[in-house]
DNA sequence: AACTTTTTTCATTTAAAGTGAAAAATTAAT
DNA sequence: ATTAATTTTTCACTTTAAATGAAAAAAGTT
């Protein structure tokens, strides 16, 4: 598979331009990511989120606040790659999310 | 169908007795009751719950407490007659509720 | 070294879940 | 019928997760 240039999955936003964009306080973003919801890049201390990252935390958030989820529910779901709850979710995003979940349980051990 | 003359979807069983059983405040009870995970038999105004109905409830605990799953997205997910979430459950509690749910919705419109 | 930016820590706010206490309602007892 | 007992409901408080503000800490720049 080759990888585009500029595809969805480059990761070159920072966390203050996300934030705003989805109208949430960057430590928002911070606490997200101590749950493994969403997982940017580090160059640096700097992260770097890409669109795909963004599109993903808008559907948690839409599971969060039009549906009344908390996260760990969602993490739960998640988890057990329950399409029941993803659904909604657009299918190249789950995609994505779903690859890095893959890569980031193959090395811990539950 | 024949319906046995003592089943476990007999309602006979007192909040305080169902309330000690599962641990917790007749007023919790109560509290689940306003969201429609469990609807007890009114016979005068004492409700009477069936041990189909105290399974159901230490399922929903369960997943409460063991899982940290919020009171929305139980409901959600029983809505959607999520298997995922159901599939520990055991096979006839699961029955027992959704036939209570059938009933339930096909009165209301949402 | 002084300044800037990002991250982290600490403490506070907000809302859901649960419960205690007491009021209200309903039935039973005297 | 009035009193007593039981169940339900209401009100207010406690606890915890989610989110955030403020400030301290860390790292990079000039």
């Amino acid at each position: 598979m080759v990888k585009k240039l500029f595809s969805d999955e480059d990761k070159s936003y920072p966390i203050e331009l996300v934030a705003d964009f989805l109208g949430v306080n960057s430590r928002t973003l911070y606490y997200y990511e101590k749950f493994s919801l969403v997982c940017p890049l580090r160059r640096g201390r700097k992260r770097y989120y890409s669109k795909m990252d963004i599109r993903w935390l808008e559907y948690v958030r839409e599971l969060m606040y039009e549906q009344g989820m908390n996260l760990r529910s969602i993490i739960i779901l998640i988890r057990r790659r329950d399409n029941v709850v993803l659904d909604r979710c657009p299918e190249d995003v789950v995609d994505s999310f779903m690859n890095y979940l893959m890569q980031a349980s193959s090395g811990e051990e539950e």
